[in-house]
RNA sequence: CGCGGGGUGGAGCAGUCUGGUAGCUCGUCGGGCUCAUAACCCGAAGGUCGCGGGUUCGAAUCCCGCCCCCGCUACCA
């Protein structure tokens, strides 16, 4: 659990503007709107945050072939690009930080001098073989070897081109310095690095040990001057990294409101990360944090990639696809549905039209949204669309009930884990469980025969009190169409807002007030014509 | 000896850490039901869990060897 005050802090990588947001962005976004949602349902104070990455040479060329100011192409791209996206996904995040905002630009000048005021940064002339197409210097392991009329010499693996041996003059952070202590801490904290594979990877590099790396460029112009030596930009993975920090307030006076979110908030719970970058934020920003003497986050999750037909998308081969492409097709709730469920977190996994559009028809259409549609309209049907009160409860809705509790321990469990589909598969199981009963308990045969009138009551009440329970659940899951199905059910007008409905008392039962207003409302997943 | 991930019924995936009737979604076949979004429920067929050894009363799961696929080569989640 959370220090005492402390929020429940979750962060995204900051994307980088240059590029169009594609699924594997909107993928990160939704599992950490997802598990803050939790964690909110579960009544703990939450920050969400996410943003992005603006500085860079990619940046600085583009904007000077489209004949803008760095700072205007990257106004553009956030406004046009990254922000809707998040509206697209549903997110409820609660900052957006951008890396050219002054919030950041500052804090991130006073924790580089924390680090050189530490003792652990210091000049050097930097020398290694340096792409001129890549602008970027090369690590020995990257550069291939050329054949033809190229032979023997040592070529960029991008452009096929012989590196060029530059030097010039650059700061170093001691990174080398940190190495024992990252093991010891990661030692003692097996969880820090999640899953599994990926704490080992990361251990596997720590023991080989480290080496300083240059924290500066003069090369590149677009980025945060360092405090004390403005020829020198912060190189961009050094400046993006401290996002999480500045966001909330790093660096701010304690009395301020900024350093009481600071103090209230760091450090992180959970970064969230694609695979590819948890070097940076397993072992770089710890060590930064470490130098800078602030405590280091809690955890790192380092989730898979998306795969399209086997493959990494690949704008190239046609396969990144654009969060709108899905959404404007299946809504946010099933796209945030079908990620959270069909793919292990913390594994790579396929996505393709086909197996999106089957889960959609199975389980959300066919399964829960049908089980809505059964139920308000029997409701509406037998008892003008009031809610009966329950007779007497057999075996049957003692065991639904029984059912229900053990459903939402293992959800709890599960989110928090940020196992999310298993935390679906436990639901899914509950709204199978609803389905059958109903089918076992008939309430149309019952309807047919006055004397069977209260235990008509008793079935459709336990209907609706599951769908009470089901909704819930699934809230921060699929929050647009759990309210809807909150709203069918009349459960705002008797019980209350539903994020207000915490999860320790889901399984409770008798909730809903009998002569609530059951509303037959539009299907929750309407089921969808497959697009030719 | 590069590092890492993976190979489970027709498809896509869990399960492997903490050995003990091989599970889920879809698809196929047969049956039931009619409240419901032609939806729901039941049953069945279909797997030597990549290959070969080993440990064990017992191995998808642990150990050894091997084969194959995919990333590490950036649109970077």
């Amino acid at each position: 659990m959370a220090e005492q005050g402390k929020a429940f802090y979750v962060t995204t990588p900051i994307y980088y503007v240059n590029d169009a947001p594609h699924i594997g962005h909107a993928y990160t976004t939704t599992a950490g709107d997802v598990l803050t949602r939790w964690y909110r349902q579960r009544g703990e104070r939450v920050w969400f945050l996410t943003g992005v990455d603006e500085h860079g040479t990619k940046v600085e060329r583009a904007a000077e072939s489209g004949a803008v100011s760095p700072q205007d192409w990257v106004d553009r791209l956030v406004a046009e690009d990254w922000l809707p996206v998040l509206q697209t996904v549903d997110a409820a995040n609660d900052d957006f930080i951008r890396t050219t905002s002054e919030r950041h630009v500052t804090a991130v000048q006073k924790f580089w001098q924390a680090v050189r005021d530490n003792g652990f940064v210091y000049a050097a002339p930097y020398e290694g073989p340096y792409c001129v197409g890549c602008e970027e210097f090369k690590l020995p392991g990257d550069l291939v070897v050329g054949d033809g009329d190229l032979a023997g010499q040592s070529l960029c693996p991008v452009h096929g081109r012989p590196v060029e041996q530059v030097s010039e003059d650059n700061w170093f952070f001691q990174l080398s310095a940190f190495a024992e202590r990252l093991i010891a801490h990661y030692e003692a904290n097996p969880d820090a690095i999640q899953p599994q594979s990926a704490y080992n990877e990361v251990m596997s590099f720590l023991r080989q040990g480290l080496v300083d790396i240059s924290m500066s460029r003069s090369s590149v112009s677009w980025g945060i001057p360092l405090p004390w030596d403005a020829k020198q930009v912060v190189y961009v993975w050094f400046d993006a990294l401290l996002n999480y920090a500045t966001a909330v307030g790093y660096g701010a006076d304690p009395d301020s409101a900024e350093g009481q979110r600071f103090a209230t908030t760091w450090p992180a719970d959970v970064h969230l990360v694609g695979k590819d970058i948890l070097r940076f934020h397993a072992v770089y920003w710890p060590a930064m944090l470490m130098a800078a003497g602030v405590p280091v986050a809690h955890k790192v999750f380092a989730h898979g990639w998306l795969l399209v037909g086997g493959e990494k998308m690949s704008k190239s081969k046609l396969t990144g696809i654009a969060p709108s492409q899905i959404i404007d097709h299946f809504g946010s709730d099933a796209f945030r549905y079908y990620f959270m469920r069909a793919i292990a977190f913390g594994h790579d996994g396929s996505f393709s039209w086909e197996d999106m559009s089957a889960r959609y028809t199975s389980e959300l259409a066919n399964g829960l949204g049908n089980l809505a549609s059964r139920a308000t309209a029997m409701v509406n049907k037998y008892r003008d669309g009031l809610l009966p009160a329950a007779g007497t409860y057999i075996a049957v809705e003692l065991e639904l009930r029984e059912r229900l509790s053990v459903v939402v321990d293992e959800a709890d469990a599960a989110f928090c884990a940020l196992d999310f589909s298993s935390a679906i598969a436990s639901i899914r199981g509950f709204v199978d469980a609803v389905n059958l009963y109903v089918t076992e308990q008939e309430p149309w045969a019952l309807a047919k025969d006055p004397a069977n009138d209260e235990r008509l009551d008793t079935v459709l009440y336990s209907i609706c009190e599951s769908l009470r329970a089901i909704a819930v659940l699934y809230f921060p899951l699929m929050p647009k169409a759990m309210a809807d199905l909150w709203r069918q059910l009349g459960a705002d007008v008797a019980i209350g807002p539903i994020e207000l409905q915490p999860v320790a008392n889901i399984a409770q039962w008798d909730q809903l007030p009998p002569g609530s207003k059951v509303t037959k409302g539009d299907s929750l997943f309407p089921r969808l014509e497959d697009p030719a």
